[in-house]
DNA sequence: AATGAATGAGTGTTCATTCAT
DNA sequence: CATGAATGAACACTCATTCAT
C-alpha cells in the first residue's frame, strides 16, 4: 500500500471512530430506538448520507459498539484464572485484582456498559438474546473461579447459583456505581465486593 | 348500579384484561418497540379500533402492566421487616421466607418480570428512569433489612454496597431462574441464596 | 293509522328533531368536519348507535339542516315581488319590509345561517357547489326586484352587478349582525340597508 | 454564503414554492379537509416523505397560503387613504382606482381568494376565527374611507353599517366575478361598484 | 327503540435508506 | 468522500358505521 493510501486508511478509520463515539453518546442518552441517524451525524459534524459511507445500516454501528464487549468481560476472568492456577496469589488478593480490573473497565467504557446493562435487552429480540448470551458466558467463566475457590476450602454450595450471584452482583453493583458517577471510592467498593462474594461462597 | 350494569362492568373488565394479557405476551416476545397494536388485537381476537375503546394509547397498556410492580417488589420487604422487628423468627428463617415469597411472585408473573428485567430500560428514557427508580427503592428497603441483620452481629461492611449486592442478586438470579424455566428446585435456590447473602453480609 | 301508531310517529319525529337541534349546535360550534357523531348524541342524551335509527349517515342530518334554506331565503323575495306587482306599497317601504323579514329570519335561525355563511363551502365540494347555487338563485330573485325598481326610475346600471351587491350585502351584513349577537337595533339596520341599497341602485 | 450555496437556496425556495402552488390548486379543488398529502405531492411530482422536508405539517402549507392575505387586502385601503388625505384625486376616481387594484389582485390570486372566501371558515374553528378577523380588520379600514367620504358631503348614515356593506360587496361581488371566470369586463365592474357604493354612502 | 362495543379502512407523520450532485 | 433532498413503507390512532344484545 502506498503511503498516500495508508494515510487515507487512517483518516477513514478516524472518521469511522468519530461516528462510533457519537453514536455511543446518543444511544446512551436517547436509547437505540429513539436515536435518529441525524442525531448521530449532527454530533459527528457531518451529514446523514455520509454515515452510509462508513456503515451499512443503523444497526451496524451498534454492533460495533457492543462487539468485543463479551471478550472484554470474559477475558479478565481468563487472566485471573491463571493466577489461581499458579497459586501466585492468595485467592482473596486475586479476586480483588479482578474486581479492580473490572472497576477500571467500567470506568473507561461507562457508556457502553450502560447501554449493555440497561438498554440492550429492550431494543429487539436479537439483542435480548445476545445480552443473555453474554451474561451466560460471563457466568461460565465465573463458575470456574468458584470451583477453584472451593478447592481452597469453600463449603459445597451449588456453584451454578454462586456463579449467578457473582455475575448479578458484578453487573448490578457496577451499574449502580456508574450511574452514581463513581461516587464511592473504588478501593472501598472492590474490598467490600470481594469480601462479600468470597465469604458468601467460601464457608468452612 | 343495576345488576345488568354490574354484569356489563365485569365483562368490560374481562375484555380489558384480555388485552393486557395479550399485550404482555406479545411485549415479552417481540419487545415493546417491535410490537404493533395489530399484534395485540389479533392475539386478543379483536380489531385494532377496539383496542382504543379500552386504552388511550399503546403506552397505556404497558403502563398498566408495569404499574404495581414497584409496590409488589418492595411490599414483600416491608412485611419481612415486621418479622425482624418482632424477633418472631430467627433471621435466617425470615430471609428464607422472604425469598420464598419472591420465588412465588416471579413464577406467577414471569412475563411481567422478564419485561421489567430485560427490556424496560431499552424502551425509552422514561422507562429507563422508571426502571432505575424501582431498583433504587427496592434497594432502600433491602438496606433496612441489612441494618437489622447487622444488629444480630454482622461485621461492619458498607451497608449500601451490601444492599446493592442483595438487589442485584435477587434480580439477576431470579431473571436467570425464569429464563431457565424454573429448572432448579425452588427450595434449593432459596436456601443457597439465603446462605450466600446472609453469610456475605454477616460475619463474626 | 291507529292512534297508538300516530303517537309513536310523533315521538319519533320529536326524537329526530332533538338530533337535528343537537347537531346544529355542535356543527356551529366545531364545524361539520370536526364534529363526531358522539358529540351529537351526547348533546341529545342518547347513544351513537341510536343516531343511525334516525339518520342513515353523518351527512343526512346536515342535509336536513340546510334543506329548506334556499326556499326560505328565496321565498321572501317572491312575496315581496307581489307587493311590487300590485304597487301596493311604495318601493322603499316594500324593501324595508323585506329586510325586516330577513332580520327576523336570521335571528330565528342564526345557527343555521352561520353554518351556511361561514362553513358550508369548506366542508366538501358538494356543499361548496350547493352554497353557490343557493347564492345564485337568491341573486336571481334579487335581480327581479332590481328590474322592478328600475321601472320606478333607476338609472341604467348593470342590474346583474346590482343584484350581486344586494346579495353580498344581505349575506355579509347579516352575518356580521349575527356574530355581533344582534348588537345593533334591528330597525336601524333595516333602515340603513334599505337606504343604501335603494339609493345605490336607483339614481335619477 | 458561497455562490453555490446561494444557488441551492434558490432551488430549495423554488421547490417549496412548487409545493405551495400544488397545494393551492388541490385545496381549491377538493378543500383542505379532503386533500391528502399524497394529492399535493403527486401534483408536485414528488413523494409524500419529501413534503415533510419543506413543511412540518399539513397545516403549514395552508398557513403559508393564507398568510399575507390580510395585509394584502388591508394594504390597498391604506394606500387609497393617502390619496384622500392629499386630495390628489376626486373621491370617485380614487375609489375607482382602489377597486381596479382589487380586481387585479383577485385576478392574480384567484385560487387563494376562493379558498379564503368559500372554504376557510369551514376548515376548523381556528380558521373560522381567522377569517372573521381578516374581514373585521378589512372593515375597519373601509370605515376610515367612509368617514373621509362623509367629509365630502355624505349624509349621516351609520358608517359602521356602510363599511360592512362595502366589505360584503367587495368580497361577495369579486367572489362571483372569480367564479364566473372574469366574464364581465373589469372596467364595467369597477365603474358599477364605485357608482353603487359611493352613491349608497354619499347622499346630499 | 336503545346501547355502546366491534370493525377496519383511512391518514398524517416518521425515518432508515438511497441517490443525484 | 460529502451533502441533504428524495423515497416510500410503516404505524399509531381516528371515527363513521354496523351489530349483537
Amino acid at each position: 500500500m502506498s503511503l498516500r493510501a495508508k494515510k487515507f486508511e487512517i483518516i477513514k478509520k478516524e472518521k469511522r471512530n468519530l461516528f462510533i463515539i457519537s453514536a455511543l453518546s446518543v444511544f446512551e442518552e436517547k436509547g437505540f430506538n429513539n436515536t435518529r441517524i441525524k442525531d448521530i451525524t449532527e454530533k459527528a459534524g457531518t451529514s446523514v448520507g455520509n454515515y452510509y459511507n462508513y456503515f451499512k445500516s443503523k444497526e451496524e454501528v451498534f454492533e460495533v459498539i457492543i462487539s468485543g464487549l463479551a471478550e472484554h468481560m470474559v477475558g479478565k476472568f481468563k487472566k485471573l484464572f491463571i493466577y489461581f492456577q499458579d497459586n501466585r496469589l492468595p485467592p482473596i488478593s486475586a479476586v480483588k485484582n479482578l474486581f479492580r480490573g473490572y472497576a477500571k473497565m467500567f470506568k473507561t467504557k461507562k457508556e457502553t456498559f450502560l447501554i449493555f446493562l440497561e438498554q440492550m435487552g429492550g431494543i429487539n429480540i436479537k439483542y435480548r438474546a445476545k445480552r443473555n448470551e453474554i451474561i451466560d458466558s460471563f457466568t461460565d467463566e465465573v463458575e470456574k473461579i468458584i470451583l477453584k475457590l472451593v478447592e481452597f476450602g469453600a463449603r459445597s454450595q451449588n456453584p451454578k447459583i454462586s456463579a449467578r450471584v457473582w455475575t448479578s452482583t458484578v453487573l448490578g453493583v457496577f451499574n449502580w456505581w456508574i450511574r452514581s458517577d463513581f461516587d464511592l471510592e473504588e478501593e472501598e467498593l472492590v474490598n467490600n465486593l470481594t469480601e462479600f462474594l468470597v465469604r458468601g461462597t467460601m464457608t468452612k
